[in-house]
DNA sequence: TTGCTCCTCACGTCACGTGAGGTGGC
DNA sequence: TTGCTCCTCACGTCACGTGAGGTGGC
């Protein structure tokens, strides 16, 4: 009684869509009219309507020819599964919104969430933006490469912090990157200097309630991934990094 | 420092989706090594995530290539614009959500609440399933074919019931269904009756307050649908449809 | 040596959109 | 007659997925 335009329109679908869902013998081919047209009911329109919600729902149209077959129970239970699919599309979307708004804010959380407040601390306890960037260029590379071991070592390292020794030293090597490789300071550098040699090995002896294994090889890993990630042009502390490490 | 696998797996998805996006200019062809493998930087997985975020939020990858070029102001508002957007689409996955739950309980929403209301309300009035059944297509066929003056064809037809005579009239062509073409009774039918016949002509009368261009020809329309839906072996009661109308 | 990763085409897929070229209906 | 709708191919599109056939790295 109604032609595919009508019924395209009653639904809000395309006419293109309908022919399709013919093909895919999704939607029975109707009745033709003398000049060819096809001349759809009002059953049809409850079909179209019923593949439509599936298909809106995300259903591939593949299955939803098969769910026309299901026996009622089946079908609840097919309906039930992409009702909470639906749900979890819906939380994906809320989520995604969140770290729109935080790349509108300029704020993006690319770490784990300790991670980042770490790095956020790195400006309290001293070290310059450009350290701060360079650390967390580090830890994405770690967690990147390393994703089982990276929070055991990220573990560690903020720990390391917490000695005082340590945490001069570090900040040493923050600001020795101004320096001219010739500068005389730095031949008494990082661990060669006795205060913090004696900081290191204490930290790298195993301590009762479990050293992590990998604390021995932290410090290497960090110049050795800093001297990758060293700006052209830039100067980096001499230190020799003593073995092989794969990155 | 890194390779498109572990650059993949670290934000979440597939070495083709990396690929395709240099091939899109989204992303910048990194460094290769010397076996020609691409060699990834932090920065390169800051910016993928960013990529990520906005298709995720369904932006189109030449429109976020574009975005990459705007400035802040226009980043800004368009971040706003696609926030919006997603809001619209977490809204339209409710509403789908509504929808497949009544296709789950077999009560599908096809008409608008008047219409539905007025299809519930039927069988309080005395009328069969059959005839709500027909009513519900009779509408449907109506507000695909005549949208813009469904909704006055409606009104008027409700109204129509209400009117005592015309009810019991339409109660006859319900029970009429099932009788034999060649039933005696059906010689003083419908509004061949006298009394229907009163009733038809005082509602075919302009009334004050104003009565509908369309009340005359709607009994008719009616009767025409009708004997377009009828079941093939079911007899229709005898009624000639005065004049033509376009259906 | 073996399994895993990487490389580059090339073609496939999903759900339609978009003409092309032609005919029917008011 | 004109504009609108309908018809059937056929090809395009979007964002990847999936081999095919080959090489590099531990």
């Amino acid at each position: 009684v109604i032609t595919i335009g009508q019924l395209a329109r009653y639904v809000g679908v395309s006419t293109k869509t309908i022919r399709v869902y013919h093909a895919k013998g999704l939607l029975p081919e109707p009745e033709r009219d003398a000049s060819g047209y096809r001349r759809y009911s009002a059953a049809d329109a409850i079909e179209l309507i019923k593949i439509r919600t599936l298909a809106e729902s995300g259903v591939p149209l593949a299955r939803i020819r098969e769910l026309e077959a299901a026996t009622g129970s089946d079908f609840q239970s097919s309906l039930a599964a992409i009702d909470a699919e639906i749900t979890t599309r819906i939380n994906a979307l809320h989520e995604t919104q969140r770290r729109l708004r935080e790349l509108a804010s300029g704020h993006n959380h690319l770490l784990p969430n300790d991670v980042d407040r770490h790095l956020q601390q790195l400006g309290e306890l001293g070290f310059s933006p450009r350290w701060q960037a360079m650390e967390r260029d580090l830890w994405i590379l770690v967690f990147a490469t390393r994703p089982e071991t990276a929070h055991a070592l990220f573990a560690d390292q903020a720990g390391a912090l917490a000695e005082p020794a340590l945490h001069r030293m570090y900040l040493e090597y923050d600001r020795a990157y101004d320096l001219d490789p010739q500068d005389p300071s730095l031949t008494d550098f990082g661990p060669h200097r006795a205060s913090h040699g004696r900081a290191l090995r204490h930290w790298r002896t195993p301590r009762p309630g479990g050293g992590l294994s990998h604390s021995p090889a932290h410090p290497r890993l960090r110049q050795r991934l800093l001297s990758r990630l060293g700006t052209p042009g830039h100067p980096h502390p001499r230190t020799t990094p003593p073995g092989r490490l794969d990155l």
